[in-house]
DNA sequence: AGCTCCGCAATGCTGCCGCAACCCTTGTGG
DNA sequence: CCACAAGGGTTGCGGCAGCATTGCGGAGCT
């Protein structure tokens, strides 16, 4: 799962992503709201968290800004403004939720599970694939019921894959699913954890094979 | 076991989380309705314990508001407000005790037990794991019927592991189940838990061994 | 006062993972 | 049928982040 974090305050920012890593969550952080309508154009984000006083601006002013353009990724607007009125008006412009500043981790997360769950991402709940079934909130993978450990950067190649099971999923989709912009890889790493999950998953039995597009990407497939 | 208390009288509420503490309850504390509307989203408490007159409203407000969202997590009610027919209009809007002011912490433990001793929380009343059971209501292990004496800290660790056995459990539940959100950690002190409880487990023959998910958490399996 | 609990931090260790070297496969043109 | 190139597969290596362990000292309990 990858979100976009729009917030200003740089350690709130930080401590942020690093809570929400704990939770196997990819995080890209950005300040600006003009940043952030680059960011979204290309549909990558699960989730966007907002902050509303930003220094190009009022971040709600966002919200119709992405909704023109299509795309209902959901919202939810993290702010220190709580009044009821301010609620509203949030919620009103179509953010998803609202989260008075200070809040607890644990209840952002909640929240975003909740905002998920809602179709149409209900698909993501749980993947089944071969004799695989894979829980992308709780990061685990298990083969006939029995727990399969895997690194976690493999996990998230796994699961990207499997959303799309049957489906060629493109090189730079798999990037963009287990790195943030500013981890950029230089080499092949991306194929290196596909030979390394090919192997896992063979030894587990889980039943379920990895395929290379030639120039275009990945496929996994159920045996 | 984690609970929230709603109560805006500060020392007593200081008094309680104190004395539940030492039963190895952690407590989460608000003195508003309005806070504990949003705490409670995230299904993260055992129980609720609530006081009737408070700063923004009755108490009591607060039960069908959180059935209506279709929770059932048990309800004591906890009030100076102590005739008979204010304990029927508690009970009868939906909480499952009623308890008047004063009254005995021992008396108060009893109850959460039966509360909570009632479906369907039953499936929580013992948890097995290799040789192990354990009793989160009364905080005891046994490995063959043999008494295990465990420090609280990693008798909560080990509970929130068995709930999920064999299956992960993320860094940031294990720290959720031990630790409220008054007592931010800073360093490792969950990985010294773990170690600590590893060599107990070991030198009672519990059969049972902690795994780490390296970037993940950890998962209890047994053997 | 003596005990245990437990957060903290220093230390050493493990294994993930990016990297790059090397080999294999596939496709194209002659 | 062969030569060549380009993309993919595999694997060992090394850096380093994350984990395990443990001693210390403060706090709380008896």
């Amino acid at each position: 799962m990858r979100i976009l974090l729009i917030e200003d305050e740089r350690e709130l920012a930080e401590a942020l992503s690093a809570a929400l890593g704990k939770h196997g969550i990819v995080t890209d952080h950005t300040m600006h709201l003009a940043d952030a309508v680059e960011l979204t154009r290309q549909n990558l984000y699960d989730a966007i968290l907002l902050d509303r006083r930003l220094p190009d601006g009022e971040g709600l002013s966002f919200i119709p800004q992405l909704r023109r353009t299509g795309k209902d990724t959901p919202i939810i607007v993290l702010t220190a403004l709580n009044e009821p009125k301010e609620r509203v008006q949030g919620l009103d412009l179509g953010s998803d939720d609202y989260l008075g500043k200070p809040f607890l981790v644990e209840e952002l997360m909640a929240r975003l599970r909740a905002v998920l769950r809602r179709p149409p991402n209900l698909a993501e709940l749980k993947i089944t694939a071969g004799r695989m079934v894979i829980d992308p909130l709780h990061l685990s993978v298990t083969v006939d019921d029995a727990p399969l450990d895997l690194p976690r950067r493999e996990l998230l190649v796994l699961a990207a894959l499997a959303k799309r099971k049957e489906k060629t999923v493109l090189r730079a989709t798999l990037e963009a699913a287990v790195y943030n912009y500013e981890e950029e890889i230089q080499s092949n790493a991306l194929d290196a954890h596909i030979s390394r999950l090919r192997r896992r998953l063979a030894e587990a039995g889980a039943e379920v094979s990895i395929h290379n597009i030639r120039g275009v990407g990945y496929l996994l497939k159920e045996e």
